[in-house]
RNA sequence: GGCGGCGUAGCCAAGUGGUAAGGCAGAGGUCUGCAAAACCUUUAUUCAUCGGUUCGAUUCCGAUCGCCGCCUCCA
């Protein structure tokens, strides 16, 4: 049985799905005004994570994530490059894409985009202007907390500490509110050249939370099962999006919260000032493989921060790439027919140890710990010829299960070489045979140097591209 | 000021009221023509510090120090 902390209720709780069988998922994505930096990618593979542990689970997954594109940000930089929204986000959405499949992860089954959901966001304002919880002010729409009394419920706010801190930052609002917490349901644009959509509620643009409102339910209904993204969204994002749905619908907006913590950098926040800020794209220009940058932020369980040195992505790296020779071992050795009883018994064990951590607030520290516990098992038995075709199939089988959580083995496929190279290796295996090993030597350095590893075995001669 | 998280070997890091997973790096060994890979052995009497509760605490409580986050756009 899965158990997933919900941040809602503070506690580790069973997960039961409102519709037997079907999750609805919905992961709250980046807003497209740049690059991804690499926290942005923890976050988005933590998701994948829960999205793909839920399928291993037997669960229809619907997995919704948004694109924010409307955002005083967004609107800034774009109106600065002299671009229209949709031309501005552009080169950043294709380069998400890019980053996201080269990470590995799972494409959404749905990525809807604030700019092409402006009616269902005034639609949903409208109904909570109706209700009493939304109220004009000069040409702007703000959400009166007052309204909602259950507000502050996940982030467990307490506005009476915050004043005296923290007052002065939020009551620099430049608009007119009742109270300084309510937060902007519609803005009036500031100017005319300001991108902006003429509604039935006026002309200006969305303010950032009501999207999430709006796109969810159209996608996943005004009750949903799974709702994830940043630990920092809990407030005031999160909090705004359940006044605004349970404002307008009266019903439970959603069921579990599930929030990512963030990444440091040598232990310390990642900043551009530092200097310690890096995109995805960064990292792999430094020849660091997306497989290796996928293990190294799913190695540490998603509640916990994680510490991005240079040190563990080697390290990652070099972890990655034994599992992918483990893989490729097993499916190549030459086994005898039967079974090896002891080896079959780790097997079953090992999917058992694998769904515990899982189970258990999706811990993937410990589903790698038993995916390398059984690797050693497994190599010492392929090393003493005591694996057999049974155990081979089934532990490849298990293989696969696990990476369609974690995909982390890689595709695996054997490319063929071109002749040359074949030529030099088949060289190199007569010459080693006449023991002339000046020349086999020769040879594996040049191969060496066009990327071209090879490991002499019992069985012959293996290779694999550095 | 309010709220929350963290501090575990050289590095990354899991975890628990009953005596420290896993990875990387290091050392020795097996195998090998030599390598590589793999395997075996080894690497924290100890979990920031100081107190308390307990038969027993790294795990619970309190204090102290340090780091991080939210309270403002953020993953």
């Amino acid at each position: 049985m899965l158990r997933i902390h919900n941040t809602l209720s503070g506690k580790l709780e069973e997960f039961h799905p409102l519709r037997e069988g079907e999750v609805s998922f919905y992961y709250c994505g980046p807003t497209v005004w740049d690059y991804g930096h690499i926290g942005n990618f923890r976050s988005a593979v933590a998701a994948d994570i829960v999205r793909r542990y839920l399928q291993f689970k037997g669960f229809k997954v619907t997995h919704v994530m948004n694109i924010t594109d409307v955002e005083d940000r967004i609107i800034a930089k774009s109106q600065e490059a002299g671009l229209s929204i949709d031309d501005y986000t552009a080169k950043y959405i294709d380069a998400l894409w890019e980053d996201f499949d080269a990470l590995g992860c799972e494409r959404p089954d749905v990525v809807p985009r604030a700019t092409r959901h402006i009616p269902q966001m005034v639609n949903l304002i409208e109904k909570l202007l109706e209700a009493n919880h939304a109220y004009r002010s000069d040409g702007s729409i703000y959400y009166r907390i007052s309204s909602f009394p259950e507000y502050g419920k996940l982030s467990r706010i307490n506005f009476s500490g915050n004043i005296a801190g923290a007052s002065e930052r939020i009551d620099t609002d430049k608009y007119e509110k009742e109270d300084a917490r309510d937060f902007a349901l519609w803005k009036e644009s500031a100017s005319a050249t300001e991108p902006a959509w003429d509604s039935a509620i006026g002309r200006g643009r969305p303010g950032w939370h009501i999207e999430c409102s709006a796109m969810s339910m159209k996608y996943l209904g005004e009750t949903f099962d799974l709702h994830a993204g940043g630990i920092d969204l809990v407030f005031p994002h999160h909090e705004n999006e359940i006044a605004q749905s349970e404002g307008a619908t009266g019903k439970e907006f959603v069921r579990y919260w599930l929030h990512f913590e963030h990444l440091k950098v040598e232990g310390e926040t990642m900043s551009k000032s530092k200097g310690n800020y890096y995109t995805f794209r960064d990292i792999a220009a430094k020849g660091y493989s997306p497989a290796a940058i996928r293990y190294f932020l799913l190695s540490v369980p998603y509640n916990k921060q994680i510490n991005f040195t240079f040190d563990a992505l080697t390290g990652a790296e070099k972890t990655v790439s034994g599992l992918q020779d483990f893989r490729a071992r097993l499916s190549e050795a030459k086994t005898e027919s039967g079974s090896n009883e002891a080896i079959h018994e780790a097997t079953e064990k090992a999917l058992k140890d694998f769904e515990a951590g899982m189970d258990d607030d999706l811990n993937t520290s410990v589903a790698l710990a038993v995916i390398h516990n059984l690797s050693r098992t497994v190599n010492t038995a392929l090393a003493r010829k005591q694996l057999r075709a049974d155990n081979q199939r089934e532990l490849l089988e298990l293989l696969e299960r696990f990476d369609s959580v974690l995909n982390i083995f890689g595709t695996n496929q054997r490319e063929m070489l071109d002749s040359e190279v074949q030529a030099l290796i088949a060289e190199r295996q007569e010459a080693r045979r006449r023991r002339d090993f000046p020349r086999s030597d020769e040879i594996r350095d040049e191969l060496a140097e066009r990327g071209i590893v090879l490991e002499d075995t019992k069985d012959g001669v293996r290779w694999k591209r550095k």
